[in-house]
DNA sequence: TATGAATGAGCTTTCATTCAT
DNA sequence: CATGAATGAAAGCTCATTCAT
């Protein structure tokens, strides 16, 4: 009787356990190769248990694929409610914003990754997902106020789209990080060296907060 | 010399031409569906040519995505170089640029569609081709000499980075282009319509104007 | 003397009303899709039991289908008895056994359903049975005396064998109600209405009468 | 270099013969199996070529059934068309239709075996194929007319109705042969032997003579 | 007696690629 | 230069059955 006798216990019944290791593996799995190139098999693999059971689990790779995309959105709008826009002072808000944006797609490169596939499927698992259209983003209105207490004190400009501002902001981040390999081949620097990157960001902070800044 | 000396021209001519139709609809196929997704048959059907002939011409689907890279870039390169934005005045030339690019992604949608595919698999095919290094763009050259320009006038600030600049203007517009399937979804909006996007460039031109500009 | 010691009954009780709600649910199952159509799952959920039980009470899926096949037997073996149609006059008995067979195939679809598939196997299910073997059926040889009877008074034919009719009678009822799908497609009837199906009725027994009714 | 030096040549690149090959052996599979339980593999194997070229040529497993339904179906009209009925005297028609669908039955046992299938699947495929339900058969037209002769020459009786004829001499035909595996389980008894055959045929020649004969 | 979790074998189907002409 | 026929490998998915509780 040697103490690794418990080991093959890892190996439980546990329903909730697998199906979030199921779950694990297939997000790695479709953020390395999308939707279409990435292989049931090779989700069980990862996650150690049976093909069969990603069917008993989930119902097929689509459902699968939205249970992921779920999950993913559900992480962000935890990680999202947590920021408090509304207690920092407007500028800080809306760096914090930047920051914040800019470290989670760096953290987690499967988000990306997920959402380049889901675009290139025309958004057709998002859609089929009822629970991810009301996962609201409070993000649009909170920043809405957050420009409208700027305004009022004079530090912002008045009549910025908050919409547009968003997608700014992840766009400054996202085109990078998203398309550093490409970017990369053809200006042929790294891009993702600690210096890089925080060079980026601070570029991304500086047009940022000189386009919302009041004049 | 018999009658059908003449013949290798013409054949060469419909070489070419097939060449070309394969290309392009290999072109069409990959942007619908990523390299992962696209169906060598459904090229050969878009092509109207068999099945074989894309291995006569090309050596496989690996070395005819690396040929359709190529010749998207030689495209956006021969559009690049008519800009001359060194006859314009530095803000105009900006603004210029980022006309340009976002028109340019609007009207070819595969060519982000292909980005998107290549970053999905680390660019390994854009690596791979040595004509793609070669076609160094002279765009960030350019871009450095106009801010030059700018900043010996006055008009502009000093210090600004040519390659954050750069991909700081085709992030704002790929992003907004290349996702709009999951934004739209998310927001809730309509986002192709054509005054949502003459209001996404006019923000872009105004996120860009007022960073390059002196204050 | 445990306050459970009257438990067991029960258990007996709801142990049978289980294997019989099993039973019931593979009949239909292995009706509506043959045997190789069949799934226990879909047995499983017709029942409401978890899918183990079907393991428990029976062996496996074949020895659950000889179980139906039994049971099939059984019943029709039991309506059969039934009839007494020694009691009846002998012309008045043959159509007796044909209106009989008529309406218990018409009431009992899934006698034919599952006759279809056992003969798709060679009778396999059917010849492991020593039960079904053993429950000859007393029909042929009452049908024998029926005929003797008929054919003493005067009334009926002799020497007209009593399988061979059986077997007509069968095969009249039979193929018209088993085959109807494809029957129906290719003339284009409806053969399932009320009025059709009486008018088969009405067209056997006037074949069968005419046969074995003496001239 | 040995005479059988050809033999490869078997294995021909002609379209035609292998499609022929292929329709072949898919008819001796869902024959053996049904549809449900015939295997795609197996019909590859017994027809010597890649799976994938089942799906080359057809399109896949339902279609392959339907194209198999429809060559049994035209081979069926075919040998009907052959047999001429108008030619012969009423009732000696009648007759020659008997013995045709019961050799035609027992010479072609898959035909009895893929009806069955069909009609367990409520004759989706039939019913899916334009072709089959244009091969109107014309025999009911035909028994029709020599129903109509008999009556003129006072050899039958009139009032004949020729669908519900056709019918249960097809059923008399079809029940003993398509069934006899469990009939002759039931019966103990061996009802394929040629003695058991041709006692079966003249039964079924006796019952409709006897039942069309004008009294 | 009853259950949900888990499995291995095998199914239909798809794919990039090559062969024979 | 061009073609249709043919393939091996592997994909997603299903099935009857067993394990652990």
């Amino acid at each position: 009787m040697t103490p690794l006798a418990a080991a093959p216990e890892i190996r439980t019944r546990d329903a909730d356990r697998t199906r979030q290791a199921v779950l694990r593996a297939a997000m790695a799995e479709f953020a390395d190769h999308g939707f279409g190139g990435a292989r049931v098999e090779a989700i069980a693999e990862r996650a150690g248990v049976n093909k069969k059971l990603i069917y008993y689990y989930f119902d097929g790779k689509d459902e699968l694929f939205v249970a992921v995309l779920e999950q993913t959105y559900a992480d962000i709008r935890a990680a999202e409610r947590e920021l408090q826009l509304e207690a920092s002072e407007p500028l800080a808000a809306v760096q914090k914003l930047i920051t914040f944006t800019w470290n989670h797609y760096l953290a987690h490169p499967e988000f990306l990754a997920l959402l380049n596939s889901e675009n290139m499927h025309r958004a057709d698992h998002l859609r089929r997902s009822r629970r991810i259209r009301d996962m609201n983003s409070p993000l649009i209105d909170t920043l809405a106020q957050v420009l409208a207490r700027g305004a009022e004190r004079g530090e912002m400009r008045p009549g910025i789209d908050p919409m547009q501002l968003y997608i700014s902001i992840a766009g400054l981040a996202y085109f990078y990080l998203s398309n550093h390999h490409t970017l990369g081949a053809v200006f042929g620097r790294e891009l993702m060296s600690g210096d890089s990157l925080a060079e980026r960001l601070a570029h991304i902070l500086d047009v940022v907060t000189r386009y919302v800044r009041a004049a």
